[in-house]
DNA sequence: ATCATTTTGTACTAACAGGTTAAAACATAT
DNA sequence: ATATGTTTTAACCTGTTAGTACAAAATGAT
């Protein structure tokens, strides 16, 4: 999608060099795992070669620990652009809940980076620090949605950003994660493309009666 | 926990050396994943020899799909209990909602092998008719406890079995399976002992106001 | 011209890991 | 006892894989 803008016209490139390895790093990872992806196989699929792997990222943890970092940023880039701040709140936590599910949903390959992160007890997360600044400004955000909704007597006093977050990201993610097993052992029904703006819906659905006052809800009248 | 009954006086035990060998193997394979796990680690934590792994069951993808067909029989095994059928349609929903809850948090081993099974998209889970077999009835159970609330119109109508289960799933398992990421980003307080009770509550809650009609929310007075 | 950085290429290795060969010990029925 | 199938032991084999050694060259900035 996004290629580099300033391709030198030499035959040196590093730093497409570097995005090159990653880009096909991620791929090998998210479907393979650490210790199911093949260095030989990555260079094989990289216009470079396994040297460079090793000039530029050590080894093969060292390799991995960026694409996860990678993976996070790329991700975590496309939820700025939300402005939930111009929406009224209850609008405004509707789009989001929406947004996180639908936004999960077209990017599986971050979704498998962190399985496997997890599988991995998080031990190589937790060398990241910026992975942690990418991620905080989301609960904040989240915060002050409430703290509005709540102002506005819409929402319940109650309410935890970090835990609706929680809420929130659990219904997106593991739709994702564990469809799988899920639809194997109950069908694809819920995975056909219909259903899937159905069970976005229906999730945020899930979050606004969650947090809504009742009053509120009796407003608006559904159900 | 539960070990066998009838241990042969003998020198031979096939039945002991089979569990024996499923018992630590799940124990490796939930903590590794199917290509992290070592077959000689896992030979070396049993009492009897790795040719008995083979023996027994073929090659390592043999051993891991027995392993997981395992996990999911442990599991399911104690859902049957819980005699739902004797509570009223909400106290039920409320009672499943955290026992699921409480359940995966119990069981991470069950957890993790479900994660690396979707890593590996399902492959071997495919090949198992008894797991889906031994998942179904739960769809069942819950959609007559639904049926019974919405008789009694304390239920919305349009809520379905498999939605609300999967809805369940999610928010259970994400609990246990994204902690170590999302604990390394927004920090350990979700995990605490005491927020345990809490959040288990509020999933319930979240469960039962989505699926509950306003006016049977209004007279229990829940905010 | 100098010099650090980046790239290429091949061959190698040492450990590892899944799987096998072959034969012995045991249990049981006849 | 002997025959027969099952279970167990111990040593062995072979392909794979992360990572390296070594050598050299192309490139770009100063």
């Amino acid at each position: 999608m996004e290629s580099r803008v300033n391709k030198p016209q030499g035959k040196r490139d590093p730093e497409g060099v570097r995005e090159d390895i990653l880009r096909v790093a991620m791929q090998e990872f998210s479907e393979n795992g650490l210790s199911g992806a093949r260095i030989d196989e990555i260079a094989a699929k990289t216009r470079t070669s396994k040297r460079m792997i090793y000039y530029y990222f050590g080894d093969k943890e060292g390799l991995y620990t960026r694409v996860l970092e990678e993976a996070y940023r790329h991700v975590r880039g496309d939820e700025a652009d939300l402005e939930l701040d111009t929406l009224d709140p209850i609008e405004a936590l509707d789009r989001l809940a929406r947004f996180t599910f639908h936004h999960h949903r077209q990017n599986p390959a971050f979704i498998r980076m962190v399985m496997i992160e997890n599988i991995h007890h998080g031990q190589y997360i937790e060398r990241s620090q910026s992975i942690r600044e990418l991620n905080r400004p989301a609960i904040e955000k989240l915060q002050s949605l409430l703290a509005r909704g709540q102002r506005d007597g819409v929402f319940r006093p109650d309410i935890d950003a970090l835990e609706l977050h929680w809420q929130i990201s659990a219904l997106s993610f593991f739709n994702v994660s564990n469809r799988a097993t899920f639809s194997h052992i109950f069908g694809q029904s819920l995975w056909a493309d219909e259903a899937h703006d159905t069970l976005s819906r229906h999730v945020a659905a899930m979050v606004l009666r969650y947090v809504s006052k009742l009053e509120a809800l009796a407003r608006r009248g559904d159900g």
